[in-house]
RNA sequence: GCCGAUGUAGCUCAAUGGCAGAGCAACGCUUUUGUAAAGCGUAGGUUGUCGGUUCAACUCCGACCAUCGGCUCCA
């Protein structure tokens, strides 16, 4: 770590110390949870008698400047276990008891990271540490005490009182876990100085402007109503988005040699049951309600489809299967529908309804390591079109599993073996897997370096077998198959969500809802005008025609607003010469060319994606 | 689902208990314009929904719905 870094976090951690005493100051009945550093400052968690208003974050900020002002110094303490759980218990801090219980017993608070490896709550264990810790240390700074590893300024001297900014406010449990009390979180912002505060505040302008919900409806590419909560109603301009990407992925899969099915959206609860759904995800999916309390059709309960596997099973089974055929890809595209919480729904990137680019690869065992290579062939290939940085993530059997540990450890192990082969840097998130097996996402960040989960590439020997699906192998004996489910974009919502916030609404050309906007100066130039946007679509280029008494300026106006590729204005000029004036999107240069030079540069840029 | 914030015309926002307003967009008329906003006019509202308090509610209170930021979850 750098030093400056080091400096950074330091002031973080130590306006950490400084909120919670002016929060102790204001509510001396206060219970502390933890406060770390995070990226671009701190928060720390109270237990308060009452909510915290916006007001109060005003007034805790102008305490907290006052504090730093003092020139306080963090004064290190050192106590045994007992003697600190002593200090907090007369001061009523039960969390930070909590947290010296978790010392003496595992050497660490930290619940979240062990070695690197990113662990559930639930599923952390205990460190084998060969000397349990019999001491910890406490900060003092002014009058106020706190349990911590330290990592502050010398004084409070070292910060600059307008450096920091006490941001928002939120709920989180205690530990976060569901089950435990919710404190107030309390967010602020923290650098070295008020520019870069400053610069960061800029920089939050900025991102909010390249919001794909912002960016959506100013580009009129999609909406919500408040009747389908999380299901996006796709207006024309971002169905020709959707469609291109569909377009695309279909041209690229049959090259690789994947067939598209589609299927039922709505099923009996039967098929959830042998798919082991009905058990692990039953209470996630939508149910069609026929009639008072029971949600049944003619006696029987069925459920509108979250997955498209369980079909993908009936339709490998449907038939006599012979080894030649594997692998076998079935891929499709159907609507999807989870019962996400309501407060998680955010526009585009998490919502109730939406298409995956989904297929199931049935293999033989022995193929699984070329068929991941393969997928991760197509992977690299699609990222790279879109110019989009991605990560990959290891997920391990989840606590709540099918099947048996033995058939897991040799799928996990499998994966990590390809994952290694392939060269890319990947992390390991234990327990992440799926219920049926363990995966490989792939991750990516929204404008607000939010970490969304994209694709996913997931293997499966348990729903083969629990739909007794089997194939005739070379031998003669029946065997059964394994099945990888893979997704690459991810869904196509979420997908289009993230490229409109990673190209700011400026696609490029091949997906620009409209590719060539033709604007005419004159009442004069409609018939050239009309006459060249019938000729650019015969090439296949999606153009708009704007021949109206508006302004030349107020055309272009909005034609840059739309952020269209291309620009033509068409006047006197163009006429008498027979040549376009080619307005570029973010260029100043305006070049001159003959229609078919103009046909030929969009296309190409069309067909070569760029 | 939990915590917090927000919800006024298609969009961006005014109006703090006393007649709901502006700019842009839309529509009409005039203008036919040379690379980021021509002029004038018209229309547009049960102030998210329901209930309560009040002589009077966009404004105060309650419930619900939706959206946003977190938490938990997750493609």
């Amino acid at each position: 770590m750098s030093e400056d870094k080091n400096k950074l976090e330091h002031i973080r951690h130590s306006l950490a110390h400084i909120l919670a005493s002016a929060v102790l100051e204001m509510f001396p009945q206060a219970q502390l949870g933890v406060g770390p550093v995070i990226e671009h400052g701190f928060y720390y968690d109270f237990l308060l008698p009452r909510t915290l208003t916006p007001e109060d974050l005003g007034k805790l900020e102008k305490r907290m400047r006052a504090l730093v002002k003092e020139k306080l110094a963090f004064e290190r303490m050192e106590m045994s276990t007992g003697e600190a759980k002593k200090f907090f218990a007369e001061r009523k801090q039960p969390f930070k008891i909590e947290l010296i219980e978790d010392i003496e017993k595992f050497g660490t608070t930290e619940l979240q990271r062990a070695e690197g490896v990113e662990h559930r709550a639930a599923n952390s264990k205990p460190l084998a540490l060969s000397s349990k810790p019999t001491t910890v240390t406490l900060y003092k700074t002014g009058k106020f005490i706190d349990l911590c590893r330290g990592g502050h300024v010398e004084n409070t001297s070292e910060i600059s009182a307008d450096s920091f900014k006490l941001d928002k406010i939120s709920g989180a449990y205690w530990r976060g876990d569901q089950k435990n009390p919710q404190l107030q979180r309390i967010y602020g912002l923290a650098f070295e100085n008020s520019e870069a505060l400053a610069a960061h505040l800029r920089f939050l302008e900025e991102v909010a402007k390249r919001d794909h919900k912002k960016l959506g409806s100013e580009l009129e590419l999609f909406m919500f109503h408040h009747t389908a909560p999380g299901m996006p109603y796709w207006l024309p301009k971002g169905v020709i988005i959707y469609n291109e990407l569909i377009n695309f992925w279909r041209h690229e899969h049959i090259k690789y040699g994947y067939q598209e099915i589609v299927s039922p959206l709505l099923n009996k609860k039967e098929l959830y049951e042998i798919s082991g759904h009905f058990e692990h995800y039953w209470q996630d999916m939508f149910v069609a309600d026929q009639g008072e309390g029971e949600v049944e059709v003619e006696g029987e309960l069925y459920g509108i489809k979250a997955m498209n596997c369980p079909n993908a099973m009936v339709v490998f089974g449907s038939k006599g299967r012979s080894y030649r055929e594997l692998p076998l890809r079935l891929s499709d595209t159907d609507m999807l529908h989870r019962f996400e919480l309501s407060g998680t729904l955010n526009g585009l990137l998490r919502v109730r309804e939406f298409r995956q680019d989904d297929a199931h690869c049935f293999v033989m065992e022995d193929q699984i390591p070329q068929e991941y290579e393969r997928i991760l062939e197509i992977v690299k290939r699609f990222y790279a079109i879109f110019k989009l940085e991605y990560s990959l993530r290891l997920g391990t059997r989840p606590e709540i599993f099918m099947g048996d540990i033995a058939t897991w450890n040799k799928a996990e192990a499998q994966l990590t073996r390809i994952l290694k082969e392939s060269g890319k840097p990947y992390t390991i998130k234990e327990g992440d897997g799926a219920f049926y097996g363990p995966k490989v996402d792939i991750l990516m960040n929204d404008a607000l370096g939010r970490q969304w989960q994209m694709g996913t590439i997931q293997l499966d020997f348990q729903q083969p077998r629990r739909f007794k699906l089997e194939y005739t192998a070379q031998d003669g004996s029946r065997k059964t198959p394994v099945a990888i489910h893979r997704v690459i974009y991810g869904s196509l919502e979420r997908f289009i969500g993230i490229l409109i916030e990673h190209f700011a609404g400026a696609f490029p050309v091949w997906l620009s809802p409209v590719q060539v906007y033709i604007g005419t100066v004159g009442e004069a130039h409609r018939v050239g005008a009309q006459k060249l946007g019938k000729q650019l679509a015969e090439a296949g280029i999606r153009v708009e025609v704007d021949d109206g008494a508006d302004t030349v300026g107020y055309k272009i106006r909005k034609a840059e607003k739309q952020k269209i590729p291309y620009m033509l204005i068409i006047g006197d000029k163009e006429k008498s010469l027979q040549k376009l004036t080619v307005r570029i999107r973010g260029q100043q240069r305006q070049p001159v060319m003959t229609l078919a030079a103009f046909v030929k540069r969009v296309r190409k840029e069309i067909a070569e994606k760029v």
